[in-house]
DNA sequence: GTCTATAATTCGATAGAC
DNA sequence: GTCTATCGAATTATAGAC
């Protein structure tokens, strides 16, 4: 299959909606607006993605590329995590997309679950062997990693904003290393 | 001032919207949605609140009611302040429509950097002397909290949803308890 | 492959009768 | 105070010319 040339065009619709959707979210990001940043017609975005929902299914594809943790020293876990977290956030705003759209649109919260269940919770089911345990630390070190998220890049609430790399990795790594290695804690009886 | 007839109106239009916001969003929420909930006309709903805009602001007005953290003992700052979180979330649909509008409305986003910033920075600035790592320590407070709520409330993650209050409490107390009172870590520069 | 024209809805907001 | 009727704008999606 070689190169056609309508190739640089999807390109350029998927660019442009994945810009859209991060900054407007699913339901201010238009068809209209998305095909006017990529310089099309707004029919060429419905004649290859279907819809606005094969649109979205398209441009909110990817990986959390998570590293292999059985190659981490068991110490280091928290701090490899959320140093691979930030510096994935900030380099690909399929992320952000993805986070802004997951508040309204069913489908890509069903995709975050996917994602955050699935392929975090894979990478965390190895270092567990009870399931339902393991399951749980991941969805901790979700809570975490999800709320710097959403208070950083969604709502952009200024102390946390205004962190280094280096000091959200400093602070939110003992949260993230205790989620995962730490003990179960006792619950008390209300 | 007696209590006039159109108040149990308002009221009704007010409980229809707080539902409607924290179910849909601001954008899927219509206006003709929440006056057939409320069973009322939809240009009551105009009349009363001036525009959409106008009965969002209204419907999502509230307070975190935080306690006085001068009257908690240090080492309990974290398990008090989480406990309060989960129950006041639990019973109070204004956090999650605002939460779940945040994402996409601007006003709302402000809304909610307004609350952390002012009612929690406020209640933390009391603890530490310095007001800029003051304003960290409820900024990295603010995202644990609102991570939780995130995940357990809008975006569904089973893991996190499953845990019962108690079990919440016991994991996340600890962190919150670190990053009010914990010392603050050194960066290594890269 | 690309674009024009438009269909079919849906929404927020307004005017005015009762 | 309440409701009917409707405006004007914006949206997704489709049909079809070139």
């Amino acid at each position: 299959m070689t190169a056609r040339r309508s190739d640089a065009t999807r390109a350029a619709i998927l660019r442009a909606a994945r810009e859209r959707f991060a900054a407007d979210g699913y339901e201010r990001a238009t068809i209209r607006a998305i095909a006017a940043d990529a310089r099309i017609d707004p029919s060429m975005v419905m004649r290859y993605y279907g819809s606005k929902e094969g649109l979205f299914a398209a441009a909110a594809e990817f990986d959390l590329r998570l590293p292999d943790l059985h190659e981490v020293p068991e110490d280091q876990l928290g701090e490899t995590l959320v140093r691979h977290f930030v510096d994935r956030w900030e380099s690909d705003d399929r992320l952000v997309a993805l986070l802004r759209t997951a508040s309204t649109n069913p489908g890509a919260a069903e995709r975050m679950r996917a994602v955050f269940a699935g392929q975090l919770g894979a990478a965390v089911a190895r270092l567990d062997p009870d399931p339902a345990a393991a399951a749980r630390r991941a969805g901790l070190v979700a809570s975490q990693i999800l709320g710097i998220a959403f208070t950083r890049w969604i709502v952009g609430l200024p102390p946390v904003v205004e962190l280094t790399p280096a000091q959200l990795v400093a602070w939110v790594a003992p949260t993230v290393q205790r989620y995962l290695t730490g003990p179960t804690p006792d619950t008390i009886t209300p």
